[in-house]
DNA sequence: TGGAAAGGCTAATGCTCAGTAGCCTTGATA
DNA sequence: TATCAAGGCTACTGAGCATTAGCCTTTCCA
């Protein structure tokens, strides 16, 4: 099942209640990560004792992985989106690009939550979240891979420069905040950019952006 | 005071049996994390039992922080070598990147903990260990702000720059692997490179490398 | 109007953990 | 050879945690 397939089944749907906890649990592993936050934070954070999270949530790691699956799909399906019908592949890469990074500064504590707690998952929960992350990864793989083909992009690794790419995502998410100095598309458009010659393509003007 | 000048302080020595303990320990936050590590698994790690940790060590805690502030404190060490001599702005970019990338391969476990366990630092701990990474954030924004103003680098934020060229040592710390079939030059190397490139130098060859 | 479901609560359970107490062995030294 | 420090060990302490049990109130519909 691919990512984009995956948009197209209903995800589950919660109760108010039910949102407000996922929210508060998102906020408290981010802050101070899944093993640290106790059920009566998560509680607390909602107005709530830590017992009575059990009527709406099954366990804490279920949680956890809700989250963790929810945000990996999303982030399939933005990257669908941003790609649709996008035939140039240099044109595609910076769109995906966008995307990505796009994905980090908005939904910065999931992404966040979704790239440190991997290991805080059960093993089954693990694997499901691993194997979107791998998909994922694919995705971008093989949109270098086909620049390469077709001699539009010129890169010494498709690997090295795909984990490149990714990894500019999950830095933004670490780093980013709203009222920074430094604007979302600021950071979409240099960034997006900056995939352009990271990957050898010929023509883009400024590099890193105009001097500012 | 400076990384350099904390170089010619003498570093706390430790018995045989203590590196020992910090070397298991490390693998295993690195693996599972500070908090879902065990003492009674730091011990089995070094063919002892948890409470003997403790003839070596004062805590859990300070074996993290001893972990994380060593790490800090070679980092500076490695960039202050690496770019000690080096005049012209562009040389020395790609010096400190190389060195920050080599390190990140040569000694990704303690870089990747000593990013991502910051949160499970006591206030005191944490605050000597961000004191410490700040400087080295410092150091890099420097040489992007020196080129700058050289007209030799062309960037759309000196800070978002800077962040980008970090936050690839960390990607590599997350995803580096020896057995891999990426080698430590070839990334060292690309992603020296790549840097040039990120900050718009004039006439960095084949951007992301040669085709291959 | 009555009864059940939803969703709170407190109390309890059972487990795990970091760290301490106090004992024992070993090996070096005086 | 007697002593003492180093460095193991087991048993224990005290705390914290996720989760369950069981109870109570409110709300809503038959």
């Amino acid at each position: 099942m691919s990512g984009s397939d995956r948009a197209l089944l209903a995800r589950p749907q919660l109760t108010p209640r039910g949102r407000a906890i996922r929210a508060a649990a998102l906020t408290l592993f981010a802050e101070r990560g899944y093993e640290a936050t106790t059920t009566t934070e998560i509680g607390a954070a909602v107005g709530i004792r830590g017992p009575s999270l059990y009527k709406h949530v099954s366990s804490k790691q279920d949680l956890l992985a809700a989250i963790m699956l929810e945000v990996m799909d999303d982030l399939h399906d933005v990257h669908a989106l941003a790609v649709a019908g996008v035939d140039d592949v240099a044109d595609r890469l910076r769109r995906a690009v966008e995307a990505h990074v796009r994905f980090h500064t908005r939904r910065r504590l999931e992404a966040f939550v979704g790239n440190r707690e991997i290991r805080s998952l059960n093993e089954a929960n693990r694997a499901a979240v691993v194997d979107r992350r791998s998909s994922y990864e694919r995705l971008f793989r093989g949109i270098v891979e086909e620049g390469v083909a077709a001699s539009r992009f010129h890169v010494a690794s498709v690997k090295l420069a795909s984990y490149a790419l990714l990894d500019l995502g999950m830095g933004v998410a670490a780093w980013y905040r709203e009222d920074g100095d430094l604007s979302e598309d600021e950071i979409v458009y240099t960034y997006g950019r900056f995939a352009l010659t990271l990957v050898g393509v010929a023509g883009v003007a400024g590099v890193a952006g105009v001097a500012g």
